[in-house]
DNA sequence: TCCTTATCCAGCAGCTTCGC
DNA sequence: GCGAAGCTGCTGGATAAGGA
């Protein structure tokens, strides 16, 4: 049972429009490419976890803090034992030597089960503190086809791509029924993790104004800022894609939204950061219909 | 397929408000 | 007071939806 979605989180939906209407820095960039990356091969496990049948919670994407060690957990199972789970979207070829990952070119790389060993005894020590004093299995899951990782010890704590089905199966045929207290403490870390999330320390967003960004409207599917109006819906010259205007200019109204939190939302602004291709009197209808107005004369603003 | 109805948008004129 | 900016209301046309 999926106990908490995952959410595609704030920084990485502002670096995504960043991105594509503003030239961040190269550093910047391969940031914003590995978070993504990071991203999608979290989603690619949901789709394993999604499909198990057998009496869990599944909790994903948790920001969890104990003696002010602030640890991210990307996917836990609370079953007959909890199942903890960190997601790697490698691609290539590594090997393992000394305790240390390498790419083939003797590049070191970040150890990812150091990264799990302290999550995991962080969260073992944040149980304790709640009171339960459950058994965690901590894996670090590779969830790329294209990932292969020579020299890799029978001992280490990984799931390879071809292993990920018949774990999954394995954990559904555990026979285990959930109990009240299970669900309180997965409550409790829920509302932890979004208490965390308010305070996040994980945030790196460029410095950037209003001036510095494209305006425009782009295509939901392919992202291209290549739409075209065609009657009441605006339609995608590079993948063909065809949207609602409302929708478009929604889906464009809540990025400037969470691009410029603090500025007003204005039939001109909107007209303007649309990029013209929707009239105003058309932008003023929708944002009428859709968010609650404010002055009735001039200075009108939606919120 | 055709007709009717509803909905939505563009264009235009006019009103209100602000800044000079 | 005047011009500019921003908004409203009215009208006509286009399009979508529903029913026969």
């Amino acid at each position: 049972m999926l106990f908490k979605p995952r959410t595609e989180d704030h920084e990485l939906l502002t670096l995504g429009s960043l991105n594509a209407r503003m030239a961040l820095d190269s550093g910047k960039r391969q940031y914003y490419l590995n978070k993504k990356k990071g991203y999608d091969g979290e989603v690619m496990f949901d789709a394993y976890t999604e499909k198990l049948e057998c009496e869990c919670l599944v909790l994903n994407d948790l920001l969890l803090k104990f003696n002010n060690k602030t640890f991210q957990i990307d996917s836990l199972l609370i079953a007959e034992r909890v199942h903890q789970f960190e997601v790697k979207n490698f691609t290539g070829d590594y090997f393992y030597e000394d305790k240390k990952f390498y790419f083939l070119s003797k590049t070191e790389v970040e150890n990812p089960i150091n990264q799990l060993t302290r999550s995991e005894s962080l969260l073992r020590q944040l149980f304790a503190s709640l009171g339960f004093n459950l058994p965690i299995e901590g894996r670090v899951v590779f969830i790329n086809p294209d990932f292969y990782l020579y020299q890799a010890p029978l001992d280490l704590p990984i799931l390879f791509p071809t292993q990920i089905n018949r774990h999954m199966q394995k954990l559904n045929t555990a026979p285990y029924r959930m109990n009240g207290k299970l669900k309180a403490l997965a409550d409790k870390l829920v509302a932890q993790s979004a208490q965390n999330y308010l305070e996040s320390p994980y945030t790196q967003l460029p410095r950037y104004c209003y001036e510095d960004i494209k305006p425009g409207m782009n295509c939901m599917k392919c992202q291209a800022f290549s739409v075209v109006l065609s009657g009441k819906k605006l339609g995608c010259t590079v993948c063909g894609f065809e949207e609602k205007v409302e929708s478009a200019v929604l889906r464009t109204v809540f990025e400037f939204k969470r691009l410029f939190p603090s500025e007003k939302l204005t039939t001109s602004r909107i007209y303007e950061w649309c990029g013209g291709i929707v009239s105003g009197k058309w932008v003023h209808g929708i944002l009428e219909r859709n968010f609650k107005k404010f002055n009735s004369n001039r200075w009108t603003y939606f919120e």
